[in-house]
Parts: structure tokens; C-alpha cells; sequence
DNA sequence: GTATATGCAAAGGGTTTGCACGGTT
DNA sequence: AACCGTGCAAACCCTTTGCATATAC
């Protein structure tokens, strides 16, 4: 896998922003190196991702989200009403997949999916939406 | 809420179809009923949706699906190896459900979005996409 | 009769792709 | 020198929106 500044600099914006979207990676490469192209951040992505160095979640309605490989052992918590993004430790998972994997012989990755509900304060405040 | 002809033939559809997309509503309905467009159909959806009487869920990188109330009880397992839909019972994170709203307020709706991972056959046989 | 749904066409957001140029190995 | 990565522009898919017409109430 070849080096070039892109990808190195797409690599530590992943690394420093926390649910960096393919958008919020360029504004922050764009401030360091002009010009950058937002299919490149698409296709640096791709390869770093394919490389182990970074992995995505899917939250829902928003753009797909990027992480550094140690960060990604948490599941994500979108709530519904306020849209804030909860993370929490990917271990509470851990009977829920155990039985899904005896059931139905089916291996869970909690982590790559988000997970939707209500945080607490839309749920006492009542939000709607 | 109106009750017109397309609302009718599109919750037909999806009470006749499995994991039904836009599209796939739209093709069903059609040949009931030409010239339905599919604004119509996201429109429709919408507005029974808000009624309850349907509800979606996403899969991933697919068109939302959606499906009727009744059968809404179960969590979406989604293969990244081969892209098939598994359905399990709900109730099968009930403890990760009630571990979540103890420890962190948030109430989790399983079935809202899919959970990814590998089936058994992608498993066994290593495939990797 | 009036408010709401529909069809159509166009726009929108996120993501992917084709191609020629430029940089890494 | 060969190949891979990049920038640019256009295309793509799914979904939403504006507007005039048609329809349920």
C-alpha cells in the first residue's frame, strides 16, 4: 500500500475526530492540504479500511461514520428524538450474541451497526421526534 | 387519514411482502393498479407509518424496508458475506435491553435497525464478502 | 366546496465511477 | 519506467420537494 500524504493525513483526521464522516474528514485534511478531493477521502477510506487501519458505522439517516481500529469496541446509541450518539461498551452485547450464535449459528458484530432508541432525557421529556 | 386507493394497495403490499422496499412496493402495486408513482409511495408509507400501521426498518446499505406492525417482533440479522436476511425474536435482547436502560437511561429498539454480521454458511465456508 | 393526495419533474444528499494527469515505488 | 493514487466532473441511487391537477370527505 503505497504512502501519500492523503492518506496519511486522512488517517490522523479519523483518528482525532470522533464519528468523522467523509465531509468532516476533508474540512479537517482541506486545512492542511488544499485541494483535496472528497472521492479521495471516499477511496483513501476504502483502503485504509481494507488495510485494518480504520473501520465504519453505520448510524442511520447520517453519512457513514469512520473510527480508528482500538476505538471500535463500543456499540452506538442513536437517539431517535434528539439524534445524539451514545457509545457504550461493546461487552453488553455479549449474551445476546453468544445466543444468536448457538441459535441460529449467526455471528453479530454489535459494533457496525448502530443500535436506535430514546436517550433519557427524550424519553422523560417526552420528544416526540 | 383519507383512505384513497393507492394507501389501500401499498399496505396490501407490504403486508404481502417481505422486507419491502419503495420499489418493490411500487412494482407490486402497479400491476394493480398502473401509473402509481413512486412519490406516492414514499408519501403513503409516510402517512401509515404515522398512522402505525406500518413500520421500517433499515438494513444497511439497502432501500429501507418496510413491514407490517404485527410483524415487527423480531431483530434483523443482516450477512455481510452474503446479504441475506435473518429474522430472530426480539425478546432475544431482552437483557442487553434492560442492561442498556439501567446503565445508561436509553431505551433500545432492537428492531429498528438490522444488526450486521456473518451468517453460518459465510462463516464456515470464509468467505469474505 | 375544501382540504388533502396524487402525478410529474426536478432537486437533493451521499456515494461511486471514468478518465487523464501526477506521484510513489 | 510502471503502476497506483489523485483531481475533476459526471453519473448513480435513494429520497424529498414544488406545483398543478384530481379526489375523498
Amino acid at each position: 500500500m503505497r504512502v501519500t500524504a492523503q492518506r496519511h493525513h486522512i488517517y490522523d483526521a479519523v483518528n482525532r475526530l470522533r464519528h468523522a464522516t467523509p465531509e468532516t474528514i476533508l474540512a479537517e485534511v482541506t486545512a492542511v492540504l488544499p485541494g483535496v478531493n472528497l472521492s479521495t477521502v471516499y477511496r483513501c477510506l476504502e483502503a485504509l479500511e481494507a488495510a485494518g487501519l480504520v473501520s465504519h458505522t453505520h448510524l442511520g439517516h447520517t453519512p457513514l461514520t469512520y473510527h480508528a481500529i482500538e476505538d471500535h469496541a463500543h456499540i452506538h446509541l442513536v437517539c431517535e428524538g434528539c439524534g445524539q450518539v451514545v457509545s457504550v461498551d461493546a461487552a453488553l452485547a455479549a449474551e445476546l450474541r453468544s445466543r444468536v450464535a448457538r441459535e441460529h449459528g449467526f455471528d453479530i458484530d454489535p459494533t457496525h451497526m448502530a443500535m436506535a432508541g430514546r436517550c433519557s432525557v427524550c424519553r422523560l421529556g417526552g420528544r416526540d421526534d
